[in-house]
This record gives structure tokens, sequence and C-alpha cells, in this order.
DNA sequence: GCGCACGTTAACGTATACATTAACGCATAT
DNA sequence: ATATGCGTTAATGTATACGTTAACGTGCGC
């Protein structure tokens, strides 16, 4: 078998029990906490790829790279299961979870359902145009990333400006879980943002959108909102298929 | 020794630690595991209103009354509150969350998005009508049950008509949201229950529903499946709002 | 009488101990 | 040689120990 490190999976007490609890911890809520720091840690590492799909270690492992004790990193992979981004098996470790094409459907699939649904109530909001601006701003932003070839700009604001949206519609259930199939989405739509022709569309369909949203037209902003994550699904979709992309 | 009891210091060690692990329990992924045991018996407890909302109860309560330790009752509580059910509050225990109307709308926003998805996935896929059967057999029930003004009858049925629908789907991802949110929502359902008029038109709206998957005609399965939620959803918040009730 | 500081204490977060069991190697029988 | 069973061991699930800190009460100063 492959023995990682010999060093590793056994290290007891590297130190008595003295200095614990370094910067204020325990017990504000969940931020600060060990478990926070494991999860934000991991869950970073996964995002960023450090950890790639299929990437396997034990509670010790993750604990001794963390420097802390197996509880905290135990509960941090707990909830990361629960999100979907690792998977832990009784005896072999937790591990990322790959994404398939076909669990890109399904996750697709429902943000197809939820993201125009969240566009339909910013629009029946009737918001004062001012708080559209930094969705406006977060489109140029994309034009602008897009002029310097700069993907990952591009990205990032393509992300803002619809998480931005998101948390306009004022359901935060939905914010939530809108972000979190994003998380599991995010590396293949890393993966693809080379792959694919320039995104030149979205920024036109994304002022569209913003568009219908500011005259009121919830229909509307909901139909646009849907062909625009449509479009992109069976892009990404297309994309995975043809690179014979099995999972990420 | 002429003791024949033996209950002294020579002993091997007797089970310092109460009598671990009655039956088979640990590592097989979770069910039968403790957790697995505190994690179902709260939930229950919850959603029959055994733990009525705004219940409070700190760890090692709970532990004692289901005998266990506060570690796989804290792991427990941990999940459900990632589902939205309770809420740990650092030093005043875990608290069942009361559902107020303006969570309700929230969920049920969600639910208008997702469940019409679900319809129009179905429908495209064509299925043989045999597979629709059970979804009709759910309708008949409640039609029966109805009959017999039996409506705890009558929401099982609904419930497994949906839930069977959902299921069709494929998507997992989307089962399990949308079972999460019909939790949350689940007390409030049976309280308006019976302040409702009899729901004499649900059984014809989700025949038609099937009907259109059948015909396979997707758009209008969403459509239909939409406006059957819309309107649950207005009936419910009315109900909660005429009754003023502010929080379940 | 009122407010603030200090001590007390209980609950929690984290660490660690411990028993169970799945996984694996090895030996043996066929 | 392959399959089967047994012993070993490592990883987990659960229990428990322990230090920190928030909540609360008490007493002192004003």
């Amino acid at each position: 078998m492959r023995t990682p490190s010999p060093s590793r999976a056994l290290v007891k007490r590297s130190q008595p029990v003295k200095k614990r609890m370094d910067s204020a911890s325990t017990a504000d809520g969940g931020r600060n906490s060990l478990v926070d720091k494991a999860y934000r840690a991991i869950r970073q590492r996964i995002l960023d790829n450090v950890y790639p799909a299929g990437h396997r270690a034990l509670e010790q492992e993750y604990a001794d790279q963390l420097g802390l004790s197996r509880t905290p990193v135990r509960e941090a992979l707990l909830k990361l299961q629960s999100e979907g981004l690792v998977e832990v098996l009784p005896r072999h470790g937790a591990r990322v979870l790959p994404v398939s094409p076909d669990d890109m459907r399904d996750i697709y699939d429902m943000l197809t359902a939820i993201e125009p649904m969240a566009a339909e109530l910013v629009a029946r909001k009737k918001l004062p145009p001012a708080d559209l601006k930094p969705l406006i701003e977060a489109s140029r932003e994309m034009t602008a990333a897009l002029k310097h070839d700069d993907l990952d700009a591009w990205a990032r604001a393509d992300e803002r400006y619809h998480r931005l949206l998101i948390a306009l519609a004022g359901n935060r259930l939905l914010a939530e879980t809108v972000q979190g199939l994003w998380d599991r989405a995010h590396r293949a739509r890393m993966v693809t943002l080379r792959l694919r022709p320039r995104p030149v569309n979205s920024t036109r369909e994304h002022n569209a959108i913003v568009e219908a949203i500011r005259a009121g037209d919830a229909t509307e902003a909901a139909r646009l909102y849907r062909s625009h994550r449509e479009r992109g699904s069976s892009e990404l979709l297309a994309l995975l298929e043809k690179a014979r992309i099995s999972s990420l």
C-alpha cells in the first residue's frame, strides 16, 4: 500500500495540552472556532484544487496539517459532506468528491430552476435603481476583464454579478442554496473557462436582465435569466462531453 | 476463592464506561450509528411537535434522554441545524426553530421554483405510463381520504404524491433539497390543514399534472405544477396571516 | 437605591482515551 | 495455485476529560 509518510498518522501528543486556543476561539457561535477554521481551510483548498477531486485523507491527516485535533476536523468534514464537497467513507478517510457531467447536469437543472426565481423576486420588489448599480458595475468589470483577456477576473466578476442578484431577492434560504450549488460546480467552471470561446454574450445578457428588473417585468426577468442559464449550462455540458471529462 | 461473586479489584476492567455499543453500531457509514439514532429521534420529535417550536435543551439533556454521550448528540444537532430545523446557541442549548410566515414564504418560493422543474424533467423523460401509476394511486388515496374526512391520511397521500413525482425526476440533489424544504414546512402544513376548507381541488390538479407528463408536455406540466404550488402557497400564507400565527 | 466589578459556575469547544471493527496479510487446506 | 479463515492493526465512533468563557449573582461603592 501507499504509505504517505510514516511520521504522520501516529503522531501523538506533539504538545502536552498547554497552549490550547491561541486566539480567542471558543463559543462565539462558530466564527473563530477551530471547527470554522478547519472548515474554511479545507473548503478553500478544495475550491482551489489544492485538494483535487478524488483526494483522500484521514481525519488525523487533516488534523495534523492544520495543527488541530480530530474533533473540529471531523465536524468540519461532516459539514463539507452535507454541502456535497466531500464524502466521508468509514475507514478510508474523507474523499473530495469528483463532479461528473451527470452531477453537473443535476446542479445546473437546479440552478435553472432557482436563479430565475431570484430574478423574478427582485423584479417584483421594484427596487430603487440605485440598488441595481452594483450589478451594472459587475457587468462592466466583466467587459473590462474580457478586454484584457483576464479570464479569472471575468469569472470573479461573473460570480459577483450572480451573487449580488441572488442576494437582492431577499431570500436567505435561496441564497445559501445557490451558493452551495456554485461551490460544487466551481471547479468545472474553472476548467471549461479556458476551453470555451470568449464569453462575449454574457455581459449583454446580464444587462438585459437588469433592464427587465428595473422595468419591474418579473416574467421577462425570469425568462431572460433562465435562457441565460440554459445557454451556459448546455455550453458547459457540451464542453465536458467533448473533452471527455468524466469527472472533476 | 470462596466468593462466587468476584466483584473486586482483580477483575478485568469492569467497564469503566457503561455498556457501550449494545447492538452492531460503529462504522457502517452512518445508519445504525448513534449519531444517526440521535438524529432520527430528535428530527421525528420535532416533526411530530413533541419538541415544539422554541423548545430548548442542552446537549447533555438530549444525551440523557437518549442514553448517549454528548458526542453523537452534538453531531446530530449540527446536522439538524444544517437542515434548518434547530439552531445551536452557544450557551443556551439547541433550540427548535420556529417558522414564521416570512420563513414560509421563502420556503414556498423555493418550492415554487424547484418542483415545477421536477415535473418538467419528468415529462421530458417520456416515461412508460406504468411508471406514473403510483402517482395516480396516491391521488386516488387523497380522494378517498377526503371522502372519509381523514385529513391526516389526505396529507400523507398528498406528501407521497409529491415525493413520488420528485423522485421520478431522477435528480437526487433536487429530491433531497425538496425533502428538506418539506420538513421545514411540515408543522405549518399540519396546523393549517384543519383551518382551511377541504382541499377539493388538489386531486384534480394532481391528475392534470400527471396527464401533462404522460402527454410529454413539459412546459404544461411545469405550468400546472407551478400554479398548483402558488395556489397552495398563497392559501397557506393567508391562513397563517389571518390566524395571526407569527411562528410555528 | 442603583450600577458596576468581581467571583462562581455551568455549558461548551476541544482534546484525548478507548473499544470496536473493517481491512489486510499470512498461513493453511483443498 | 486459489480460496478461506484467523490474527493484527489502523481508523473510526463514541465516551470522557479538561480549560475557557459567557451568564449570572453577590457585594461593594456611589
